[in-house]
DNA sequence: AGGCTTATTGATAATGAATGTCAATAACTT
DNA sequence: AAGTTATTGACATTCATTATCAATAAGCCT
């Protein structure tokens, strides 16, 4: 079996997620490092949010653009709600949701349902 | 102001859409009606059903890939549960989630929320 | 500490969806 | 029927993401 190794890559992009506000790009968190003095390559910063997504350490989801965006997250299962201006994130419990989504799923002789839940809007400042 | 026309293309697609079972890609869309010795150009399907889903005759959602996709639909507001095998689609009537969304934005000074939600999962066939 | 194995990196090419371009076409209006 | 112009479609372009692959370096072993 493969073993993981650890690498300043990984790091750097770990703490770049963290630093970020909100949710980013791979792109922008590319930009970031780069600016910042990294000579991290950009197929790495992919690899490296593509890994932290799979262990749950980072949550992604799809602008309404299409483009896939990152945020460090705690691995509790959540949704956001989400500024379409400025990008401000605030995570939601959504219990009733989940629940619903399950009911619905069960309902309709679904199995392993899996859901996505996202709020934009116009926060308070914008 | 500019005068919408009329052309067999835009035909062409709302009817193909109709025909098509679940989600279909423009790309896919585009594919089934050159089989069926249609002519129309890619772009074109894009721009039809760019139209269709402006206007609320057929409704979009991304794949968990990323790919834009299309169904015809009844303008009403609801979201979909998707066999993330074949595609089969249910729509859903969804006042709770639609409140909840309402609530919650409300709850954190979002302004104009819009929301995504789509539960995905094996449908009984599969 | 030095060597070995191989996971990982990064520059680059490749893919693929979606949009822009623009001359040619064809829907409407009168 | 003629004129105006929205629309088309072949093609080029953009842009995010993934694949390729030789070079590098992480972790293990002695």
């Amino acid at each position: 079996m493969t073993v993981k190794r650890n690498t300043w890559q990984k790091d750097a992009v770990k703490h770049a997620l963290g630093e970020a506000t909100g949710f980013v790009s791979a792109q922008e968190l590319h930009l970031v490092l780069r600016n910042h003095g990294s000579t991290i390559g950009l197929a790495t910063v992919y690899r490296a949010l593509a890994d932290l997504a799979g262990t749950g350490e980072a949550d992604s989801l799809q602008s309404q653009e299409g483009e896939l965006l990152y945020r460090a997250c705690t691995t509790e299962h959540h949704h956001h709600l989400i500024c379409k201006n400025c990008g401000k994130t605030v995570e939601i419990e959504a219990n009733e949701v989940e629940k619903w989504a399950e009911k619905v799923a069960k309902h309709h002789g679904f199995r392993e349902p899996s859901h996505t839940v996202e709020i934009f809007g116009l926060c308070g400042d914008c």
